[in-house]
DNA sequence: CCGGCATGCGTACAGTGTTCGCATCGAAGG
DNA sequence: CCTTCGATGCGAACACTGTACGCATGCCGG
């Protein structure tokens, strides 16, 4: 407290707490929010992100992302093209290689789903419309694929398989999202599904051994695997009805 | 204003109000709080739905609702088994016809997907695990044709076909969701969205012919549902080689 | 007649996305 | 060197949201 400084122009305490802050961070950047978001999104998952708490992240006030940033939907739209550049699709050399290609290229966008669950949700909400660059150079590579090896309407055949892996990886997706919002393990938490589930199929003949599966509490994963890669079979056994000759 | 009545008792104005309201509407009840919120929903899309607006339309309190329905993901669970009651599934009579029942199913499913644009959203968040009666006997009867259709693994199949049906209507609505907020018609609002979509594409050699298809936009329904069908061809053709004999 | 119980609702709380205007800072220009 | 200026951060505020709590009121069985 000493009295002989001018006080009103510069407070003490604020000059240094600004003095070690701006050198500490590389201040806030589009990139930098970018990929914080990422990371609270998978690790406490889409409802858990608020831009005051991204912001405190940050170590920066809720307001001060939205110079960089126009809107929470234009940054979840960032978000999506960010994890898209992990996607990886085979070039294509041998013509007659196109399954086990096409087999990567799918296996890869389900692993992305599965490791960012929440991007299910924003596809479910506002679909494949966006124009990220990362996202265009996925769907350039899956047109490059397609046309090597040979199908007549590349655009037909990327729609199809892209639907099955977008549909089975959601449904795959929102599952383990419930499963980990009950804090549960899965095993556990299909345990205590169980009987809710008997009976709802009671009276449905059908169903009623869909949900005595054993290997789904055992090993629900190589379960789902298996499911994936079966169902990919299928729509790539219909597709190769379709090349030429 | 009579001074004789007893004032405290029984207040007219409210009096009044009270008779008319109470046989009025039939009161507040679980299903017609589902039913309204669908019709809201299904109006002013779903980011539109609170349990304010909702109550306001039922001439109820927005926490008068809470004695009906136990949380607001609770009654997004009642409003998707709601809806699924509309999906019909035809019995198979001979299982040479499980082509023409599957796929009618399928159309059934994507219909009423794109009724509701909402559904989509909702199932990105929590996929296909809701226990809801209308959904278990849409199951049910889905099994029941697979399996009279002669498969060998019938939940193998429903696993294959449905994934595609949900990815493909997910898609769709998504982008009719898109279109609906930006209060345009499809064919303008593809047309102003074409440069930005064109110039996105600069660069990719293979997606430079996607966006300037003219079919978009003189018939985008008619191509959408061209689409859906020859996908689901496919799918159907791959099955059909797993069929025994 | 009366006591209990289901139902409706007003108030309140914690939290959300976003706007606005002010403070501060680094760099450019006289 | 001093000054202006544009970019950047931020505190306060607004209109909302879902939901918990407690009070009032109506109907129904004893």
């Amino acid at each position: 407290m000493p009295p002989k400084a001018k006080p009103a122009a510069t407070p003490l305490p604020s000059v240094w707490a600004r003095e070690q802050r701006t050198p500490d961070q590389p201040a806030l950047s589009r990139a930098a929010i970018v990929r914080e978001a990422v990371a609270m999104l998978d690790a406490d998952g889409i409802e858990a992100l608020s831009m005051r708490k991204l912001g405190a992240r940050l170590n920066a006030g809720a307001t001060s992302l939205y110079r960089h940033v126009a809107t929470k939907d234009e940054l979840m739209e960032l978000a999506v093209d960010e994890v898209a550049a992990e996607i990886r699709v085979p070039e294509l050399q041998d013509g007659a290689a196109w399954r086990a290609a096409v087999t990567e290229a799918a296996a890869g966008f389900r692993a992305t789903a599965l490791r960012h669950p929440w991007l299910s949700s924003v596809l479910g909400q506002a679909g494949l419309a966006y124009l990220g660059p990362n996202l265009m150079t996925y769907s350039e590579r899956l047109a490059a694929l397609f046309t090597a090896a040979g199908f007549p309407e590349p655009s037909r055949a990327i729609d199809t398989v892209l639907s099955y892996v977008i549909g089975m990886s959601t449904t795959e997706a929102a599952w383990l999202t419930t499963v980990a919002r009950s804090g549960e393990t899965e095993a556990t938490f299909i345990a205590r599904l169980m009987p809710a589930a008997q009976q709802a199929a009671a009276g449905h003949e059908h169903l009623a051994g869909s949900y005595t599966d054993a290997a789904a509490i055992t090993d629900p994963v190589a379960l789902r695997d298996e499911k994936f890669r079966y169902g990919l079979a299928v729509v790539l056994d219909g597709l190769a009805l379709r090349l030429p000759k």
